[in-house]
Order: C-alpha cells, then structure tokens, then sequence
DNA sequence: GTGTGGATTATCT
DNA sequence: GATAATCCACACC
C-alpha cells in the first residue's frame, strides 16, 4: 500500500484533519476484496467542550473507548437501533476529538456495496449518508478500534491524480454539522466540510451557516 | 429499575 | 413532511 496515509497525517486537530480527509481513498478489504470511495463530505467533532461531540464532558464509556485512543484510529458507533457511523480518530493523542465521515464517492467494489445495498438506483447514493457509507463498506462496530496506519483490513491513502482531478471543479465550502439542534452554542459552528455540488453528499451544503 | 432521545435512513403520504 | 426501524447511554428515580 504505497499510497498509505501515515500516523502524521492524523495528527491534527479535528477541523485540520476533516479539511483533509477530502479528497482522500478509504478502503475496506472484505473477503478479500477491495472496497473504496473518495471521501466527500466530513464533520468533525472537537472533544470534552464540544457539545456534540461524544466525548463532551469527558465522558469514556465503553462505546466511545475508541475516539480517545491515537490519531488514525477507527470510531464506529451504533445509532438509532438500526445504523453505524464511521469516524477518525483526530489528533492530538487522546484528546477525544474525531472525524465523521459522511459520504463517499464509490470507486471500487461497487458490484459489492450494491449487494449490501440492493434498493439503491445510482451509485452516487450508495455511500451519500454516514450509515450508507457503513453499510456501503461494511463497517459496523466490529471494526471499531481499528488502526488505520496499521490494519491489513482497512486504511486511507492517497487518491490517483487521475481521480483526484474530477474533484477539482467542486469547491469545498464548510456549513453547520448535521442533526446536532441540541447542542446550544455549537450547532451553528462551521464544522461540516464537503466538495460543494458533489452529487455524492449526503444533503446540499449550505454556503451560509444557518440561523 | 424506568424513560427519553439520538452525529439516520427508507418508505410512506 | 411524517414515521418506523428499535439500540445504547444517560438522567433520574
């Protein structure tokens, strides 16, 4: 994996590491087959102040063991009694802060994500959602804890220019993260990063925050 | 112990 | 737009 996004490249704080997770492969090997997708969209998630956040308050329950672990470390929690959403484990070491990654780009497995996602018309929203992209790539709480520098399973690496380059037409622009109304000062902050336009988002980015 | 609500999605109307 | 899917953490007895 030449391409490899190493522990360096983790190590900043949430809002760095989101910005630059854009534009950036995940892949899953499941069976040994490869999936992927582009990164499009991401949040990210700042610690014990932010209100949002898991780990607001500092709080270190068995689910959220893993956002508190090093950079490059995979979060994945499960949520409304049906979905999983996938974060990265942002720096600095053990500050609990995270980045979620809400929608992907498919670009390899694709015949796969449509077997785990039968109903789906378009490929553009096979992973156009944080628990899409999870199911997309098969990633549930079995993979939570895992080291993306280290795992033969799963990482992130750097996209071919020649992919890379289809993004470039879609600026990225930041806006107010999603489904967070209960989070008093922080629901307006401008946390959301994605390529804005991209079909593959999970909704339109508003190019102005939200009253 | 009980009750509530959520970093969501697909399927209804 | 409304709602069901129905788990997990937490607040409050």
């Amino acid at each position: 994996m030449p391409n490899r996004l190493t522990k360096s490249f983790f190590d900043h704080p949430a809002p760095t590491l989101a910005r630059q997770l854009l534009g950036a492969t995940f892949v899953h090997i499941v069976n040994n087959q490869r999936r992927s997708g582009i990164i499009v969209e991401t949040e990210a998630y700042l610690g014990p102040e932010d209100r949002a956040a898991h780990t607001f308050g500092g709080r270190k329950t068995p689910r959220v063991a893993s956002m508190w672990k090093s950079p490059g470390t995979l979060y994945v929690y499960f949520t409304y009694g049906m979905h999983h959403c996938m974060n990265v484990v942002a720096g600095p070491a053990h500050g609990g802060q995270a980045v979620l990654i809400r929608a992907l780009l498919p670009v390899h497995g694709i015949d796969q994500m449509r077997l785990a996602r039968p109903l789906i018309r378009h490929d553009r929203d096979l992973a156009s959602g944080p628990a899409k992209a999870c199911q997309a790539l098969a990633i549930s709480r079995t993979q939570d804890g895992i080291d993306l520098t280290q795992s033969q399973a799963a990482w992130l690496e750097k996209t071919p220019a020649k992919l890379a380059s289809a993004l470039s037409e879609f600026p990225i622009h930041t806006g107010p993260r999603v489904g967070i109304h209960y989070a008093q000062e922080w629901v307006d902050k401008p946390l959301r990063f994605a390529y804005a336009g991209h079909p593959c988002l999970s909704k339109p980015l508003p190019s102005k925050p939200i009253k």
